[in-house]
DNA sequence: GATGAATGAGAATTCATTCAT
DNA sequence: AATGAATGAATTCTCATTCAT
């Protein structure tokens, strides 16, 4: 976990045992305003990107900046907090895929790829514009950028194990597994929204997805199309 | 084009006539500072993205503040300059690759998605971190979104009848074109740096990526792998 | 009252309810801070015109720029608010004057000659460098200048009433009292310093401007000293 | 004369002699720039006050600022040579009326009064705002102040002699000509235009003005009305 | 002399952060 | 803890003035 914030993480999952465990109203309320300030943060970044002041911030959350400074040291605190309250939820999910692929392996190729593209995409259907901005300034937050690596390393390896399993004779199954998660997580944040929406609704941006991973995953590698030295193929 | 600055666009295509073509000196010192100014801004932003200041780039370009707003009226402009800048040259790829397609229309599909992919990949080569910056700012320049989607829609346009005069029994060709532009423009502009990069040289990307398009071409869409209600396929 | 500032107007009249009107601290804090903003920038234009800096002002006035920019949005809206708030101050002077004459209407042309030249004397007796750089600024005030032209043609109004009931046959009624009122506020805002000044202090200058506001009310128009058709009327 | 700005003086009046003196046609150009600077910066100045920047004034007049810099030595100069031009053309007037004067006496109060209201309005009639702007700035240019007091005493004195030789009865004699002239200098920079051209033609200001400055010249000082210690005269 | 692009000191304005209440 | 007015360093931007051509 990144960094703790006062008056107690707020991000990042927590298991919740049922007994014991009754929160004070104080700590209730701070986590009350961490929410609130995190949602607000959302929408301004969201709507105006870093232009967005700790003051827009702060009233948009209905609370003080005073109040947004008692929780967040500075205005880059917030917006890792909000990587990596996206992080906490993207691993939730991840874990809770990869935990039931390794109590129930999946049989086909088919599944595997409606899986990995049905986790990318419910871990990415929120704020498109504060993901940009957050990768956008990725350099500057290696801790949350390491944990966002090691969370697609991980989906990668439980990919490419099943993939091998199902599929022995694949070649390069470690690199389709990272490039089929690349391209698809890519393909979720794209600055040009998606043809699903611009195009209508009828075969859906995940069926499309689907295709798309089961066929790559399907087909060989290497050059049926012959690589031309000349930079335009349709040059010959 | 966007909008013009002074002294002379400096963006965007122009025909060179190869016989008389002197500008004149006043003409060339102009866009000679331009084009600095530019390349200062890129390596700013690059760096510092937004944080960057507009002493730093002049600075950085070799000339003064004053120079830098004798051309551009504010740091908005500046990047709104580069992104028309990338657009421009993204444009003049696309162009001439269509053209060449016109009059040598691609003989297979492979040919065409090799085309594609090498498009996209040559076009988007430069300046990762300014690119994400731009496009976490998407939102404050409607005009420089408007144009690369219209960029995008043509090079679909121009997929989308290739492919359905090569593959007439293709079902849903304009989706597919669609999604094969969003899909490869998407995976390089990554956030996460794309897979290449991290599994060593040996499959360039430029095959996989091309692997995955025609494959995806070549595949049927609907459900081979039937779609499921609970929310993952393999809970079946 | 053209436009209020943060946190409460602070210029133009109002009304004090004599039992029950405990401002609250903030508000009272506050108010203060906008009197001082304003003494300090009337001390530095009066001493540096449009040359005195917003850093100055704030100086001055011992706030912080900051604070300064948190009730003004800009340093015109500085000179607009000193503006107002002289005339506020007229205004007031003004109302309270038309409403004496018309609870006790005044009896005789000297006493309304008397109360107008002590009306325009006493309020314009501050500040004469801020008035100036204020006139000469004046188109880019249209809603002060509006408000200027409204005080003083309400003044005219009454005037002209007054004289018309006192002196029934006087000719020009109307063309007189705004004259005389013009004539009156342009001597007291002068360029050169009033003559007052520069004679020795034996016959006021508010003995010289009632003495030649009553001999005009008191003189014929028209041309006792017919008018030549040369340029000068010593030419003849 | 305040400063010689190169390639000559070119404000101030100059007594052209007849016979020889033809000047070069390099200092008529050089005289005709500056007129078309001095043009220009007024046009400026009276549209923009002191916000006129030297850029805006050189592009007005048609020259580059380069040129502009070549005749006067910064921003400064230019107002001073307008106030400059400005006192020349009225000290001409002034001198007219005045040798005229002295070589026909002027035989009636109202002649005098014709010809004095006459002077300062012909000599005030243009460039309002370029005026008050001046005289905003009066503290910076003791130069041009003083030469503005000279002339306006020279006047005074003139008139007083005048007066007292018509008029050997008269009070106050020097005072109520400095008062004169005074008043109608100011009434003619009025900030708030005067009655005249608010209130239709009928009678002339000119009219208004002789009426009023004969009337006062006629008039016994002192109190007709006795001076009340209550601010208000009415309030008896 | 003339030009106008270039300069950069300095003015206006912002906004992350603090702290008295 | 909460507040939000206050702060002022940092930033954006202007424009009088210079100087290479």
């Amino acid at each position: 976990m990144s960094k703790a914030y006062l008056p107690s993480p707020a991000t990042r999952t927590r298991v919740r045992r049922p007994g014991r465990s009754r929160r004070s109203p104080v700590q209730d309320r701070s986590r009350q305003k961490v929410a609130w300030i995190l949602e607000g943060a959302t929408r301004v970044f969201e709507r105006d990107g870093l232009r967005g002041t700790t003051n827009d911030i702060a009233k948009e959350a209905g609370v003080s900046v005073g109040t947004l400074y008692e929780y967040f040291p500075d205005k880059f605190a917030l917006l890792e907090a909000l990587a990596n309250q996206h992080l906490d939820r993207a691993t939730e999910m991840a874990n809770s895929l990869l935990s039931r692929w390794n109590q129930n392996p999946p049989r086909t190729t088919g599944a595997i790829v409606s899986d990995v593209v049905g986790l990318i995409l419910r871990a990415n259907d929120d704020h498109p514009a504060c993901h940009r901005l957050l990768s956008s300034l990725s350099s500057s937050f290696p801790e949350v950028t390491q944990r966002a690596r090691s969370l697609q390393d991980s989906v990668v390896r439980h990919l490419a194990t099943h993939l091998k399993r199902l599929q022995p004779s694949l070649d390069s199954p470690d690199q389709r597994a990272a490039m089929l998660v690349t391209v698809l997580a890519s393909t979720v944040h794209s600055t040009i929204p998606p043809v699903e929406l611009r195009c209508g609704p009828s075969p859906r941006l995940s069926t499309h997805l689907e295709a798309l991973a089961s066929a790559y995953l399907a087909a060989p590698l290497g050059s049926p199309t012959p690589k031309p030295r000349t930079p335009l193929a349709s040059d010959r």
